[in-house]
DNA sequence: GTCTGGCACTCCTGGTAACAGAGTGCCAGT
DNA sequence: ACTGGCACTCTGTTACCAGGAGTGCCAGAC
């Protein structure tokens, strides 16, 4: 059987007065707060149906009304509307996002903006590798037989490694060696460089290969296999807020999963382009977080995606406000970007 | 008037009990336990002078002793031996630390090596730069009028910062002020290096001097000033165990405070050569960290000291354990750091 | 068919009272 | 200087009761 329309209404009734007063919400209260033009009566029959199809259920009997998860996600696919942010927020926004002096600057900030205006955990992933490309390649010899390679992305993040030479090198051959590699990587996407690094080893003349391959093994396994994602995390008070209730009691589980940074990029990592993703409650693979909800989304310059932030909070959470602002935020960053 | 030796045993007794067993003490439960061989009333008068010099405190009349943060201040300084670490701890302690790759790699293992070890929030400040020495300066053409500027420092940091020119700088100027850069700079500590950069503006020609002062603000700015001296946390999950008892019932002030970076530092930072430092309870000048305790120490390769760790805990934590695991893995990343 | 008012029922909440247990302070006695 | 004894105080638990909120269901109205 389908929800007719009222019952809907009485749905997004529930979901929206449980958000805001953390309290199981009865017939009563309910069509005094909204005008619904019917009687308790009638809406104690609808809640009944709803409870039957799992949107809603009763914390104990004679107690009102508590959302499903089930009953979230109806409403967050058919029932809201996506706020629009106050002048405020997007103020709020542009003056802590602009003079932000480098990535790590744009990192920190987003994801205490982030946490500020929806108060909830934020977590901003720093532009992935994998997405970028190479802007430059330095080699900084730092002994006879070391070098320091360093690559600057074009998102601005900054990567380095030591590499440890089989033979000496001669201060003019770093010079060529650079060159070499800058000329066939710089401008590259990342994810398109391996079979680029394999074509500089074998164009090697015979008595640099060794030098070379071994270069070429150190990039390999840096810049490309080594998914080093980095991440920044902000808000964890606000797991506070509401007291013991949300999180059933205990935020334990929910700290452990913070912790675990690969935990965290899936969360926000799992990208489809410019679509706003709303994992709620038991809709988490992650056990410690079937009673979270995350909000998350992609950013990046333009249309395209180098990494994905988001925020985390308790299932009974403003859905249509967060996902507004985590959205809002992800297109200021990548217009951010996009100025470099 | 002195504490007697009983008085002293008495008090520590305590502060043991109470750290165990998270409930106020007794004077029966405390003559059962440990063998003091007086009577419980004995214990009851030893009590209430302690209670009257303000060691301990009865949380209701007729509840047991719990100390204060003035006890627990005297049990560390003068009732307590650092525990040798287990063969079980050293071990673990190696295990987790060899196989790091680099510097952000060997920071992390460390963070999370002191969460799991002592059981609280870990913190470990990455080897600061005012305490290090510069390595390499590299300057990186990305424009005409834009240069990368990349510093390497010897404890295997690097910083790097853009560079806006005031006109177009031909790539030979670059890498002959690379040249002059490094021939100044490299190999000094950064504490050092102010006067050394006004030099070089000093001696350079008059139709470069522009450029160079515009590197030398930045160089300034970036390297010495801006003291964005970066951390690493692990463990806040920590923080529930013992329940609601420790901090007073609520976590959020102590999770606020950890969130700020600066507090942190401040914590953690103070560094003593060589000197564990214990902040217990009120003694922290932070008003939302009352409730906690700090143990932290400085780390460094041989002598010298980069930066700082430490872990944060109820007042009511195992403070012999602590130190001693705290000391432990501060020697081992200095070790760790001596090598490369 | 759909909605409504009424009613009995269930369950939580808060307050009170009673009680056992733990611990203390104090005093007189060894 | 220590100890046993005793009265006192406070907590935590349990039981109980009344009040309130909310439900489910049913018979009747539109």
């Amino acid at each position: 059987m389908s929800l007719d329309d009222r019952k809907l209404e009485v749905l997004r009734a529930i979901v929206e007065d449980f958000v805001e007063t953390q309290e199981p919400v009865g017939s009563r209260a309910l069509v005094e707060r909204h005008h619904l033009g019917v009687s308790p009566a009638t809406v104690r029959n609808d809640m009944a149906v709803l409870e039957e199809e799992g949107y809603i259920r009763q914390p104990h009997t004679s107690a009102g009304r508590v959302p499903t998860d089930a009953g979230y996600r109806l409403f967050v696919d058919r029932l809201s509307r996506v706020k629009p942010l106050s002048p405020a927020e997007r103020r709020a926004i542009e003056r802590f996002l602009i003079g932000a002096v480098d990535l790590d600057d744009v990192v920190h900030r987003t994801v205490r903006l982030l946490a500020q205006l929806t108060r909830q955990v934020a977590v901003v992933q720093y532009p992935s590798l994998a997405r970028s490309s190479v802007r430059h390649l330095e080699l900084v010899p730092v002994s006879t037989t070391r070098i320091m390679l360093v690559m600057i992305a074009d998102t601005g993040r900054v990567e380095q490694r030591l590499v440890e030479l089989p033979q000496p090198i001669p201060a003019d051959d770093v010079t060529d060696l650079r060159r070499r590699v800058n000329e066939k990587l710089a401008g590259q996407k990342l994810a398109d460089t391996p079979p680029l690094v394999q074509g500089l080893v074998d164009d090697c003349a015979p008595d640099s290969r060794g030098t070379m391959a071994c270069l070429a093994s150190v990039l390999l396994e840096t810049l490309v296999e080594r998914s080093d994602e980095r991440l920044a995390l902000a808000g964890t008070a606000n797991l506070t807020r509401g007291g013991v209730l949300d999180f059933q009691g205990t935020l334990r589980p929910v700290l452990e999963a913070l912790e675990e940074e690969v935990i965290l990029l899936k969360l926000i990592g799992d990208l489809e382009p410019s679509k706003t993703r709303v994992r709620i409650g038991d809709e988490n693979e992650i056990d410690n977080l079937r009673s979270a909800s995350v909000v998350s989304t992609g950013y990046g310059p333009g249309a395209t995606i180098v990494g994905g932030l988001g925020v985390l909070g308790p299932t009974r959470m403003d859905y249509p406000g967060t996902i507004a602002t985590v959205r809002a935020v992800a297109r200021y960053v990548g217009d951010l970007l996009a100025q470099n």
